[in-house]
DNA sequence: TTTATTCATCGTAATATTGCAATGAACAAA
DNA sequence: TTTGTTCATTGCAATATTACGATGAATAAA
């Protein structure tokens, strides 16, 4: 019904997969690129450079905002945005150790 | 309006996007870690194993499939899912460059 | 104080995703 | 052939996500 059943799932599969989320759309992934890129930002930056609308590039980071990985901090009129370099260590961790599991096969496939 | 606009960013923005919405379910990384885990599989063994509904499996695993990330082999009444280890690794390393992107930041933050 | 700038929030419309019952297709066994 | 098994597909309902205009809050500048 539209609606993830979270409770099936264990701790870090649901971790897993709210992380993975929050690069499920390019606008997202286009915004960590740019504060990656530049070491810092303000939204407004990220109008122009992206091409959304201003709301919603203020959504997107607010999604990122709210898993931890970059933070905001009020400068004036405008808001200087960046990576929040610890989690994003703890969260690249926890994604890399999902795609590194054991390629190893039997003859099945 | 619900619509993604991927025309506004990159090829390899929209591939990482598209591979991180195939973990950004739960479901899916629960069926990914158990292909890793004994290494072939058949839809049926998922059902049990995940507690979701077998039609609610099948759409999942045909997601998977399309991004290429399992292959599934018929035999006879059932069909072997595994890993695509090829697709696998190269995906591995699109996302793996994407999160290991340097985190030196200026004094802003 | 007034005005301008910057970003957040609200409200809403459109599309996407998730989940499952019902059904179908393919094959194997009886 | 008939029956049973397995998985895919269809159709639908419910929820989630995306996008943006309008508006608000906070601050700075005039």
């Amino acid at each position: 019904m539209g609606l993830a059943k979270t409770e099936m799932f264990t701790k870090r599969q649901n971790t897993i997969s709210s992380f993975a989320k929050a690069f499920g759309h390019p606008a997202r992934v286009a915004i960590l690129q740019h504060l990656f890129k530049i070491k810092a930002c303000v939204c407004g930056d990220l109008v122009n450079e992206i091409g959304l609308a201003q709301p919603t590039i203020s959504q997107h980071l607010r999604e990122l905002k709210q898993l931890g990985l970059i933070q905001g901090n009020v400068e004036g009129t405008s808001v200087c945005y960046c990576i929040n370099k610890e989690n994003w260590a703890k969260m690249k961790g926890i994604v890399s150790e999902f795609l590194d599991q054991d390629l190893t096969c039997n003859d099945c496939c």
